[in-house]
DNA sequence: TTCAGATCGTTATAGTATATCATTACTGGA
DNA sequence: TCCAGTAATGATATACTATAACGATCTGAA
């Protein structure tokens, strides 16, 4: 508390402000590229802001098709090419289920991330839960397997969605 | 044991006979499909052996190549079609980190599995760990998210090419 | 036999991602 | 300031993954 925005997990349709996530996630970013000497270009940060578009992750041609609105001569590899660096500083996740891209919600922390995603509202909530994480390791490692990277991504329902529209009401 | 191959985890490179994976893949297959009543084509069966050719999760174009040796006018849909049946049966799995596809160890249970991918052999265990289940039911029920699919894959050397490969040794 | 539904053939196209090479912009040192 | 080297972007082409649409063929049941 105290600076607005918690950490609550968050999906697209609770109604947050919305506007203080992307602002937040803006000057988290900027503050952690310019600690770590990387370079944060107005197009690298627009992609990003386009990311935070909503909780909901986003594909690369539908953050492509907006750019286009706003810079001429974007294509495929200047989009790919800016989700790559948000990739790899850890601002942005790929949501492999989906070949989508998500804001990071911490991305101070190198994390291996959790995600839950509604399949209603579309939006996608990123956990770190130890308890998932100590399951994994303790699984694979019983097997003499060495984890390097890992997807975890459980699709269904969210609380709010599951309470608009109770029960498996079709379509 | 008893029955030749057991339920061991198997990776591509551990040097057991995988003529008999594919053997009783193919058996439990049959099986299941005339148990069900549902048919499993020449076409499909064929699909099946094929995604079963190894432990390593197979691009469905690559399936589309090597199905086209053998059977003229096979095309996109051809392929995508026999995955799709077989997914539905719960014959083969897809791996969505790799976009790929591998046959399922234990069809006959309905399941969410959890996947170990080697990065150096290509081969994807499959596990179903009740704890790991345990956890991400937890986790996901203390938000209030009503989970209906889920993709757990880990990346990383299996034991096998870890003591072929010591340490990161690079490319 | 005939019909309805399932399966497959065939062509076209949508959607996701990368290779390659030219050009521009930034950075640090002379 | 100028230059050189590197990083970033522009631009074009292409590869890879997946589905739409429609017609032909097969299968099993009435």
């Amino acid at each position: 508390m105290g600076k607005g925005n918690d950490h609550r997990i968050r999906f697209a349709d609770d109604g947050h402000d919305h506007r203080r996530c992307i602002a937040d996630a803006m000057e988290t970013a900027d503050a952690l590229c310019a600690r770590r000497g990387v370079r944060l270009t107005k197009l690298r940060r627009r992609v990003l802001e386009l990311v935070w578009t909503s909780h909901a992750p986003i594909g690369a041609y539908d953050v492509l098709r907006r750019l286009s609105q706003e810079h001429d001569g974007a294509a495929p590899p200047t989009v790919y090419r800016a989700l790559d660096f948000l990739l790899e500083q850890g601002l942005i996740h790929r949501i492999e289920s989906l070949s989508a891209f998500v804001g990071c919600a911490d991305p101070a922390e190198a994390h291996a991330s959790q995600f839950l995603i509604c399949q209603d509202c579309g939006g996608a909530a990123e956990l770190q839960d130890p308890a998932i994480n100590r399951a994994l390791a303790r699984s694979a490692g019983s097997l003499g397997f060495l984890v390097k990277d890992k997807t975890v991504e459980l699709r269904g329902l969210c609380a709010q969605c599951r309470e608009s529209r109770p029960q498996g009401s079709g379509a």
